[in-house]
DNA sequence: AGACTGCTACGACTGTTGTAGTAGGCTCGA
DNA sequence: TCGAGCCTACTACAACAGTCGTAGCAGTCT
């Protein structure tokens, strides 16, 4: 256990964001891309950053050429999935039935997604028993 | 816009937990609570947190007798809802979707949850436009 | 009245997060 | 070879979160 990817904060996460949708990079190359996307950030600001997620074993580096390229260690879904998990432990009694049911209710879902969901569930109830169909 | 109750720390946060599930509490009342779930807190740690919720605007106290009752000000439906939406917009870009089909796709529901899901839905998809039927 | 008990106000300390500056080393072009 | 740039290491600092101690006030018991 040695990456601690329960304590990435705001900040840093925003950083792991950009590795995980541009691939490996340079610390330049991450502050480039925040700077995109309006985030103005001192080059130092990201380095510690990137360095900090080193220390949680949430990235690596290694120096290939002039800078150190670094790339992420830990998977978006991984973090997502224990984020997800401290909402769903804390406001759902850790089950996800409640908050999906919640989703749902208030409607926030395109047509397509309703079909989709439809779909997967009809898929879904198969296996575990039979249920009868209105 | 009085309450910040986007941040609220996470121990801040088991405090106004206990307020939710046990309605007006005093300080005593909250910490014997926590003591009881194995939660050890000095009573000055509890008081400083409700302090601090009430900086915040996240819980409001009067003193009826002795000692200051506090009662939430925020709803549990409001906070869990802000931090799912923070979720959310970090890792599903913003739309519940993708979750609740990824939470599907790992089939943590039980059977009573899925039939559940697909009243909600069946109920839902009559109302938005015509959708074909397999 | 004096002692005791419980409550709050205030302050304090540590660790973490967000943000950045400085100093010194390496590299490449002139 | 020498300077201009880019890179990293180290340091710094404010805000906040978690944790608690002390001191003083108010009510109570004897």
């Amino acid at each position: 256990m040695t990456s601690r990817e329960a304590d990435i904060g705001q900040a840093e996460l925003e950083v792991l964001q950009t590795l995980w949708e541009h691939g490996p990079a340079t610390v330049r190359d991450v502050m480039n891309v925040l700077h995109e996307r309006g985030r103005q950030l001192a080059y130092t600001t990201v380095l510690t950053f990137l360095t900090r997620l080193e220390q949680k074993g949430c990235v690596t580096s290694d120096k290939s050429g002039l800078a150190y390229v670094y790339r992420p260690k830990v998977t978006r879904d991984k973090v997502s999935r224990s984020r997800l998990e401290a909402v769903l432990d804390a406001f759902y009694d850790g089950s996800p039935g409640p908050l999906v049911l919640q989703l749902i209710r208030e409607g926030k879902f395109t047509n397509a997604e309703i079909a989709e969901l439809q779909e997967v569930i009809d898929g879904l109830d198969a296996k575990p028993q039979r249920r009868t169909r209105s």
